[in-house]
DNA sequence: AAGCAGGTTCATTTGTTACTGAACTTATTG
DNA sequence: CAATAAGTTCAGTAACAAATGAACCTGCTT
């Protein structure tokens, strides 16, 4: 096993790790450590060793995320992937997410707390302050970001 | 089923979006909701209809996280939990860390890019400076908040 | 030290999810 | 309009992860 396939294997493990299926992993271990930005389906069937079918599908999961991108060549009918440029900033959106989504379910839960004075949701409403702190800073890190380097 | 069990199960489920078991959620769920922040074992075994097994190996993974907190009341030899006063730091620390780790797999793979003048590589470093960027802010966030509560 | 309460561990069952490969769609080219 | 190329869909299988329940620790209590 080459390096370069031994690192394809390492973020096909990484992204198992987050629950998500191990070929779209590899697909983008391959398009990373890429030479070029034109791979086909196929360079990825041959390369990755997989079925058209899992190619296909982890293709497309990707493509939901965002993570990648599909661009085509003129005269060429076949697809080529990349990385998405913006796949850090779809990253940070999609973690962003979560958080907020876990903001609402401690909203929620709580309400069931009847006793207003209780330890357990004066505890409780402080760490859905800080969620929503969070929520209102993050946004402004990209702003940040783009001032740095706009101009 | 009550408000408060649906609540549950849906704590569970959005749990078992992310990868994660849906007992560990459950638990959440119930502790998140709970009137008291006294919860023993067997109240989740009872409240949760599940396995002994499931209860302790889903309550080990929620301490491993550092999302429930465990406690002793002097008299009793039951352990009690609780929802972590840290859950949302740590929940964002994980992220962090995703991040970071995500940032380490750009960064061995663009290595296998041996032009250093491609389009690819200069595109991938892009993203790796904007990682390292977050990396510096995020944790700045966190004394940003400290400094606006603790007085 | 026997009995029990509070948990943990682990083999087995159960349920889910991902991969394969073949059949199918859709578009293009001779 | 047949032949091919590019990709999708889907049924079946394989691989994996979670829940159960019983056996097992470990430390009190009498």
């Amino acid at each position: 096993m080459t390096t370069k396939e031994k690192y394809i294997e390492d973020v096909g493990l990484f992204y198992e790790n987050y629950g998500l299926p191990k070929m779209a992993g590899r697909i983008l271990g391959y398009l990373i450590s890429s030479e070029s930005g034109n791979n086909s389906f196929d360079d990825l069937k041959e390369a990755l060793k997989a079925s058209k079918g899992s190619i296909s599908g982890n293709l497309n999961l990707l493509l939901t995320q965002k993570m990648i991108e599909k661009h085509m060549i003129s005269g060429d009918r076949k697809s080529y992937y990349k990385i998405s440029l913006n796949s850090l900033e779809n990253i940070m959106a999609a973690k962003m997410k979560s958080v907020t989504e876990f903001k609402l379910i401690f909203k929620r839960g709580i309400e069931f707390n009847s006793d207003e004075d209780s330890l357990n949701k004066k505890n409780l409403s402080e760490i859905l302050k800080y969620y929503e702190f969070l929520e209102q800073e993050i946004p402004l890190l990209k702003i940040k970001w783009d001032k740095k380097n706009k101009k």
